[in-house]
DNA sequence: TATATAATCAACAGATCGGTTGATTGTCAA
DNA sequence: TTGACAATCAACCGATCTGTTGATTATATA
């Protein structure tokens, strides 16, 4: 059986991106599957806002967006700041640093057939809009019953 | 209403790394949100396996884990080379790629508080082991009857 | 040929996800 | 005080997720 393994951060080093423990990742990652929370996090890239402005675009209902922002607090990407009846929400990127720390470890196989991050993202960067908006939500993890056998 | 971006890769530009599309990040980010498929990946990282011997670390049936193979077929981070009755599985790392490019979009967040990714790669470098392994099933993102309230 | 093995398919169970509507809580303002 | 508003809570529904066991398919092999 292979044992739980936490990916200890650097020793003193910078303020605190989140341990890579298999916990963190599980609720960064699964935060980061769907599009509408990736909406959420291109628009707080932007500033601070509401949940009622954050749902605006959506055609789903506050109640809806404000569980998908839960989600997002809880993998720690997303911190609310609550004055009076109004709650702030800001991006906080420490949990996104983490996650591209682990994603780092997969570069040594990919520098074989692309090119660095580097240069791509140089590449990309004159075309380069803001953070990834979102549409509809269509389920795009198909359903068991098989379709491709 | 926010509408669908799919933020075209560049223009001619390297082998194939899979676009964007808010379909693909759903399926890659889906994927890598559970610590037994992380686990697989980081074993294809040192080479070819079979299913089995994918399934063998593991308390779960070898059902289970075909099953969890074949997520990470659909988000394109495994091949899977049927000869025979057996098949080979092997990593593909163009989604990963894909995943750290969109993650990079918020790098210049993250510059102002931490290290550049590179530095902090850097830093531990030195006591870096091979790709997080994982152990327990634990479902990580609790439950939706709040706890926090 | 008969049998063991690799892998998947199929059906099921229990938990979670993502949406809904309605109620509740707490704050602001007329 | 009364009412509008921001946000969350709560209960519910249908679909999906992850595991199970048993059957099936297809290939090796004794």
């Amino acid at each position: 059986m292979i044992e739980t393994q936490t990916f200890p951060p650097p020793g003193g080093s910078p303020p605190h991106p989140p341990e890579l423990t298999d916990e963190n990742l599980d609720r960064v990652f699964f935060a980061l599957s769907d599009p509408v929370r990736r909406a959420i996090l291109a628009r707080l890239g932007g500033g601070r806002f509401l949940v009622s402005e954050l749902a605006e675009p959506f055609d789903i209902s506050v109640q809806a967006v404000s569980r998908h922002i839960q989600v997002l607090v809880r993998a720690g990407l997303v911190q609310q700041e609550r004055t009076g009846r109004i709650s702030r929400c800001r991006l906080e990127v420490g949990p996104i640093y983490a996650a591209a720390v682990w994603i780092n470890q997969y570069s040594e196989y990919w520098q074989a057939q692309f090119d660095s991050l580097a240069d791509w993202l140089g590449k990309i960067e004159a075309r380069k809009p803001t953070p990834g908006k979102t549409g509809k939500r269509t389920r795009t993890t198909p359903t068991k019953t098989g379709e491709e056998r």
